[in-house]
DNA sequence: TAGCGTTATTCCCTAATATATATTACGTAT
DNA sequence: ATACGTAATATATATTAGGGAATAACGCTA
């Protein structure tokens, strides 16, 4: 074969004890949310759900024994969230892997052979 | 943190015009069809639907310009399906990437910080 | 010609997933 | 006390994935 219209695609993620932990999604929702100040804002930006935004912050609190985002209610402008440091490092962690793995795929796929 | 029970996992596959081309499960398919010589005994030995396996080597047919596996229907044994060269061929280079994806993964895991 | 086991294809139903909508709780500011 | 925008949660709807059953086509065998 020898074809170029085939691609070595692939993903990685970080579990936990309840399942994902990190992945490429989250890493870019708490990113957003450290931008944005808000989940809701950072789901708006993402054309994502609050309903599932929300979830998945949910899980990444519960899964880490320290707190990624800390969410706030009520108060001047209703509440918000903020990132932790711990969530910046996860962040930094993540990217740090990732582009390794991208170089991994791209490396792999020039001697790939079909 | 620097948790244990955190862990890196991941997948790869090869991506076809159609979508995905060859992934882990499309292989064990590949392999139990060489062995069993029917995608009905393969299935089962897989405990997949006969529906799904039909799909799925279908698809793979259809993806490359030689076909994976060649299905005869009729005749002796009401017919059957046979790995084609280019199907060995894909078999080798599948596991051969996936082998380095493995190695990739649990040297970068050692590595990893969180 | 009838029987057999496989491929090939369609239809229906269920479970799982995702999306949308709605409601309540919250706490500061006005 | 009211308004505001967000978090938190529930409810309902839509979409998707997949299994299972059913049926026909196929070609050798007896």
């Amino acid at each position: 074969m020898s074809d170029k219209d085939f691609k070595l695609r692939g993903r990685i993620w970080i579990e936990g004890p309840e399942g994902t932990f990190l992945g490429y999604g989250r890493v870019v929702l708490l990113e957003r949310i450290r931008e944005y100040g808000s989940i809701s804002a950072a789901a708006r930006s993402m054309k994502m759900s609050y309903r599932h935004a929300w979830e998945l912050v949910d899980s990444m609190n519960r899964q880490g024994r320290v707190p990624v985002v800390q969410m706030s209610t009520g108060g001047r402008g209703g509440g918000g969230t903020v990132l932790t440091e711990t969530g910046a490092q996860a962040i930094e962690t993540f990217w740090s892997i990732y582009r390794d793995y991208k170089e991994f795929l791209e490396a792999r796929a020039s001697q790939m052979k079909l």
